[in-house]
RNA sequence: GGAGAAAUGGCAGAGUGGUCGAAUGCGGCAGUCUUGAAAACUGUUGAGGGUCACACCUCCGGGGGUUCGAAUCCCUCUUUCUCCGCCA
């Protein structure tokens, strides 16, 4: 949710800014603005009534105190409309205020000024790319013919006890999936990010506070009996540890890695391109979140960009990192870098990871907040990334390490796995 | 799931209808003393709205109500604790 006060001060140029993502904010904007001074000038109305009531009850209080009943209920009769007018002001002040909030929950975050213009995924601009793709054997099939002939992962057999979309794993299949996990989150930790376990379901306030809802309301799993939420990334629980809270300034940085599985339901999705692994309701992914200095959140960025380069060079797949361009970008990332891995036998790029800094976009919503130098509170920085979703991973590897021989394991997972080949 | 108790500032904990945004202690911060530190002493120390700055307003788990006036009384929800039941 973006600061009221900057709308306040920097509305054209925010306009500006959101045209990059291809929307005409001015309406939004000018609506915003345009409550806000209705709500502050309610407020001060309100304010000033219960000002007046406020003092009038103290002199009751005193009268009676000194046995001057009649003075006292003089001045009670004088109350009764100041009560009505409070009301009517409260219950106007909250219309407002809840169309204010709607109305800021429906803009995006400012994109960073380094984010391209474009509207499409083919808008996107690579920024670096590493790694050779390999020659294929003859006769190298797509992963979910790899998964069949090994009879590592049964894509009906999810079917039949859930649905599609939800794979099994089996045997040495199931085996890499933990050896990845293990693997990505010993990466992790070696690097300085607090390893944590958190719920998979969450309340609708943590849906609100990273911004899932309102926005991506239908793509969440709902479990209605008991209003929670199947997370779609650890982000949302993860994030949201820090909802209403004020950390110290020396807290920084606040670094944390944590395994879970996600649920989305990736309603609209079809064709070739959700085949396999490609697209699943249920995946496998270890996520970084850090809450940052907003002097800091930049360079966190890069560094965290840089860890996930050192990870792809270890597992030797050959990778490129997009930063998305406005049309692309989601809603609530001010700069988004994407991680692909080359797929050789499908001859595409997979995303595999997600790198974003939110800035105080989520901030502003969860209440996260910082004492900083001044002793002044305010809105921290917040960022996150996928390291790494498992099984566009798990897709890349099993294709691009095909042989004659049969799958062969990359060499730092061997250790995780307890096999070299499959 | 059943019965009972409770929820107050960073923490502990007082406060049962009126100068209570809240005693006190601990912690934090600043200062005095000290070569420095510790101890001791002094001061300061919640959040949000509003304002140029004040004033002022709101918040004692959430929501609603009673009252001129609610941390305090009533209703409701949530959470925690104790006991019982069930259980990985």
């Amino acid at each position: 949710m973006l600061q009221l006060q900057k709308i306040r001060e920097n509305k054209d140029a925010i306009i500006d800014a959101l045209k990059k993502r291809n929307i005409d904010a001015d309406v939004m904007l000018n609506g915003v603005l345009h409550l806000d001074e209705k709500r502050r000038s309610l407020q001060t109305e309100l304010d000033s009534t219960l000002a007046e009531s406020n003092s009038i009850s103290k002199e009751i209080g005193i009268f009676f105190k000194n046995g001057k009943a009649a003075e006292a209920n003089e001045l009670k009769a004088k109350t009764t409309a100041l009560k009505e007018a409070s009301k009517k002001l409260g219950d106007d002040l909250n219309t407002t205020t809840e169309e204010l909030q709607n109305l800021l929950y429906q803009i995006p975050n400012i994109p960073h000024e380094s984010v391209p213009g474009g509207s499409t995924d083919e808008d996107n601009e690579e920024v670096f790319r590493e790694g050779t793709i390999p020659k294929l054997i003859e006769g190298a099939l797509p992963h979910w013919e790899l998964a069949k002939k090994h009879d590592i992962i049964d894509f009906e057999l999810g079917v039949k006890i859930t649905g599609a979309g939800f794979p099994v794993y089996k045997g040495k299949g199931a085996r890499l999936q933990r050896a990845l996990i293990s693997y990505f989150l010993d990466k992790n930790t070696e690097a300085g990010y607090t390893e944590i376990q958190v719920p998979h379901l969450v309340n609708e306030a943590s849906g609100y506070g990273t911004g899932q809802l309102p926005d991506k309301e239908g793509q969440m799993y709902h479990i209605q009996a008991d209003d929670l939420y199947l997370i779609p990334t650890a982000e949302v629980p993860v994030t949201n540890l820090f909802r209403d809270e004020i950390v110290k300034a020396d807290d920084f940085p606040i670094k944390y890695t944590g395994y879970t599985p996600c649920f989305r339901r990736e309603a609209g999705s079809y064709g070739a391109h959700v085949r396999g692994l490609n697209r699943l309701h249920q995946f496998d992914k270890v996520e970084l979140v850090r809450v940052e200095h907003p002097n800091n959140s930049y360079a966190a960025l890069d560094g965290m960009v840089e860890h996930l380069k050192n990870i792809l060079r270890e597992l030797k797949l050959p990778f490129r990192i997009l930063r998305l361009c406005g049309g692309d970008l989601g809603f609530t990332a001010a700069l988004t870098y994407d991680f692909e891995v080359f797929s050789t036998a499908q001859d595409r790029w997979l995303e595999i990871s997600s790198v974003s800094n939110f800035e105080t976009y989520q901030a502003n919503r969860l209440k996260l907040r910082f004492k900083d130098e001044n002793g002044k509170t305010q809105l921290a920085h917040t960022l996150n990334g996928s390291s790494l979703a498992l099984p566009r991973v798990l897709a890349g590897i099993l294709e691009n390490y095909q042989t004659v021989d049969g799958i062969k394991i990359p060499e730092v997972l061997v250790s995780y796995c307890g096999f070299d080949s499959i």
